[in-house]
DNA sequence: CCCAAAGGTATCTTTTATACACTAAGTGGA
DNA sequence: TCCACTTAGTGTATAAAAGATACCTTTGGG
């Protein structure tokens, strides 16, 4: 470790998204500056979670450290979805006041490399770590006022997002180990913003080998007692299929 | 323009397909060093074209200067996919040698931001800008000695154009304005490296309305002159439906 | 006139999408 | 103890799309 040397003009930002059995949310960290002598708020929105590099240190290891940082979990699902490089992407006017005031060595043109990451957040105990952070529902986002160009992270993190979906079982990574079919439909609704029919996609789901059904049923709930079922990642690579499934 | 700085540590690789109506290629670059006293060939391999990022320039633009430079050809179709960050991507025997021979105030820890481009190779004349690049089919490839960390790059730009050609109609910037259908499913074949059945292929293209067929036909064909066909954005844009395919 | 590739028609099978309504099993309160 | 409430869980029918196979015609060059 040692000492660590931040590389001043690339940073890492982290779009992290969690899902309540609900909607779908994403974590942001408040940001707030308040004029030391009127007391008057400068500065009062929202941010992703980000950080530059150090020089040792490798995009997904930077990604990693600040998820770490941020919520305390390790060996979490994280994608590196693009690179942002406008040139003014941190010079609005709020933000040069911000990294001023920050003034911790930053560059005037920060190169950001944008990952998505997906926590069962069930998991996180947000208090613990970070008091400034907090999960908004996507379709809060819209209307909200973020820093520097996260809107447009955020917007590009959900579409990455959505097209990995239809791709890769990675949904089970917003899920906890052991869930319910309800749970799994629920989140891919609030995904893709859209209603799923509750038979079709059982039948569905029933043709996935890798999810596979466990003897266990939930408890205390006050209505008849779901099946649980369980992703098998190991399942899942034995039994893909190399589909070509062109096109548009 | 003016004197144009270079970020030392940023820069953007771009891998160059081309479709020759056979096979799909890459264009590679030959790098070559030769000892001024002995003669000796010091490196002799292939690169990918790339350069470091100018202080007052966007990722894009970076990748389309590099594009024009290479081949002489602008508004050419080209897609981040991905930023390669490893510590010692650029830091192999032969590739010190040459970035010292080269001398032109690089970073020992350079980080790249990859663009893959499809050219209509029937538009670009080579020899014309660049003697020393050339194109070689992509099954090549793995057998090849190519610079820095650029076979790992070409693999998984190699991947986001399969990606993505199951999902946006981008391959038609690998053809001519106007071409044929078998054209086309060569193509296909090409970049999936599998065989497709003609009838139900053209069954399939027939369903889409943005492939038109003009009133032409091939000339100076010896058997039957094929139709020729072209391929109509707008037609594409107000006729797509959002599909949710969903999935694995 | 023969060859080679283009282009079309027709049939059958498999896969996939979609629509739809009732019974089962728990909790909790009257 | 029974009733009300809530969510789990299930099967079938139909239509459309995709895929395989077979076979036949057209066109132009040599």
């Amino acid at each position: 470790m040692g000492k660590e040397v931040i590389i001043p003009n690339i940073s890492v930002d982290c779009v992290i998204f969690g899902f309540d059995f609900e909607k779908l949310n994403v974590l942001l960290v408040e940001r707030e500056l308040i004029d030391s002598k009127t007391g008057a708020v400068i500065i009062k929105d929202h941010t992703l979670t980000g950080y530059h590099i150090f020089e040792d240190e490798v995009l997904d290891s930077a990604a990693s450290r600040i998820l770490k940082d941020l919520t305390g979990l390790e060996n979490i699902y994280l994608e590196q979805f693009y690179t942002f490089s406008d040139i003014d992407r941190v010079a609005g006017a709020k933000d040069k006041i911000w990294l001023d005031y920050m003034n911790k060595g930053f560059a005037d043109r920060i190169i950001t490399v944008g990952y998505f990451s997906l926590i069962d957040s069930t998991k996180v105990e947000l208090t613990v770590h970070n008091r400034n952070a907090s999960w908004f529902p996507i379709d809060e986002i819209p209307g909200m006022e973020l820093a520097f160009d996260h809107k447009h992270i955020f917007d590009k993190a959900l579409e990455a997002l959505r097209n990995k979906v239809k791709v890769d079982p990675i949904m089970f990574e917003l899920l906890p180990e052991r869930f319910t079919l309800t749970q799994l439909q629920k989140l891919l609704e609030a995904v893709f913003d859209t209603p799923l029919e509750k038979r079709n996609f059982r039948k569905k789901v029933g043709q996935m080998p890798y999810v596979v059904a466990l003897k266990e049923k939930q408890v205390g709930v006050p209505h008849k007692p779901a099946q649980l079922y369980l992703f098998s990642r190991e399942v899942y690579e034995k039994t893909k299929k190399e589909r070509i499934g062109l096109m548009f």
